[in-house]
DNA sequence: CCCGGGAGG
DNA sequence: CCCTCCCGG
């Protein structure tokens, strides 16, 4: 086992995320390009800091994953203060904001380049057990304001209903935002189809990213026993437990969902994946109002 | 424990049952005052057969109850064979039926002094995963039709689907009784109330006999752990489990509930209760119909 | 035959 | 962070 493994160098972790020629981070070229991009992506994904197991091949292939993206917006689940120092000495180029100081907790890592933040916010759930809350932040891309939540909701199926009174106030606060901005959450909800049928579906104006996109069904399980071998479950179970909300603007150009994909579905060279999750990368364009 | 004692002579049993004046059965005054009202018992009762812990005085505690009051017709849940001859060879005066020979099965026990059998059936649940099914027999009461049925429902909080779907079936076996019976069913139903609700409520021209009476608070906890410790369970739970039903007939005098009671809740000398549940000791006449 | 927690698959 | 089984409370 190499639950007790430590790291030795940051160099194998910024080679991992800068490429190659991390050396020349000044003249990257792919930065230029994206940079020029009117695209929005974003990035949620549960890295199941919590799991020790093989964690430097682990985070090192996170960070392979976040380099080759570059997405505007990451939003992480389940980071550890350890984990997030790795990611916060490597990735200069983003902007983190947390939702706690220990423990697990989640972050939204904004782009500097692309994204301007303006403020923060965390949202207490009052009755959570397992030290869950909201995390938001109001940011400008291309001049488009945007409230970006993130949240890893009450696990387990036992725990129904307190997800389901936080998924509620996650509602509430999607609705509840600036009507000039666009909402965007994404995290990992640990719903069942059926718990959000018993709410009486979504609330009017918040959409599913998933179901927009016309449910693809290759992006529709992201936790997948099936496939992903890191918990060794034994049983093939396949859950859509991490999910993106969408609210558009009642003003201004809305945000339209391009196009979602899993990743982190490659083994590791340690036979472990990088999380027992696997992320989702979205993108997103600004399109003409038609009201 | 006392788990392993075994029944050694039939005289206490039969003392229990008859009373001290057991050997004069022939002339017992009793039973010649019963037979003379017109008042139809029916009681109804889950004697946990399946724990063997103090079975002994646990039957004769039974038997005792059963002698005491002498109901026309007896609804039993959880007998098991070994119990079942013991009780036959006491109780002479009743008509045993069963519904099944091996394992935990209901039965009912027809006064034959003062109940006329006529047939029975046996209805399969076709999922159950417990060995289930319904008891039905058809009887005259003092030249009343009678379709008398009892069950034991699926247990377990975890089994609520396959429970609502015997009930479903048991409803469906009411209703569908011929037009002149009245129908009468009792047995252990293991319902929580909200399951009921869940159904749309009791259906039409079904009526649960508890509720007819005014829902009697003190006969409504048919398992109640804040008292019964049988099961050593430690905390206080009260469910409704054993119920009455009540279908009347279309055509002559309609059966009406005239009271409910529990039984049983006396602690026996071996500090042990009857059964986990209590009984219920239900009385019934035939009222005018009133169309 | 309640509930919750822990182990194993 | 799935499920089922078992156990203790």
């Amino acid at each position: 086992s190499t639950s007790t493994q430590t790291i030795q160098s940051s160099f194998p972790l910024q080679q991992a995320y800068w490429g190659k020629s991390f050396t020349d981070q000044s003249t990257d070229e792919q930065e230029t390009q994206s940079s020029s991009r009117s695209q929005l992506t974003v990035l949620s994904w549960n890295i199941d800091g919590l799991d020790m197991e093989n964690i430097f091949y682990r985070v090192k292939g996170l960070l392979s994953q976040f380099g080759k993206y570059r997405a505007d917006i990451v939003l992480l689940q389940e980071l550890v203060p350890g984990c997030l120092t790795m990611l916060q000495n490597i990735m200069k180029d983003y902007q983190f904001l947390q939702g706690s100081e220990d423990g697990y907790f989640t972050a939204i890592l904004i782009r500097k380049d692309r994204v301007q933040f303006l403020q923060s916010n965390i949202v207490k759930y009052p009755t959570t057990e397992m030290g869950r809350n909201l995390l938001i932040a109001n940011v400008s891309f291309l001049g488009h304001p945007l409230c970006i939540m993130t949240s890893h909701l009450e696990s387990c199926k036992s725990s129904s209903q307190e997800r389901l009174n936080q998924l509620r106030r996650v509602w509430k606060w999607m609705k509840e935002a600036p009507q000039d901005h666009t909402v965007i959450f994404g995290g990992d909800t640990n719903l069942r189809d059926w718990e959000v049928k018993k709410l009486g579906g979504l609330p009017d104006g918040i959409s599913d990213v998933w179901e927009m996109l016309g449910k693809p069904e290759e992006s529709r399980y992201t936790w997948d026993t099936s496939i992903n071998d890191n918990k060794d479950i034994p049983n093939s179970i396949r859950l859509r437990f991490d999910r993106l909300f969408l609210r558009t603007a009642t003003e201004g150009a809305k945000l339209q969902p391009e196009s979602m994909n899993l990743i982190g579905m490659e083994k590791l060279k340690c036979d472990y994946f990088i999380s027992d999750h696997w992320g989702i990368l979205c993108t997103f364009k600004f399109g003409e109002s038609e009201e």
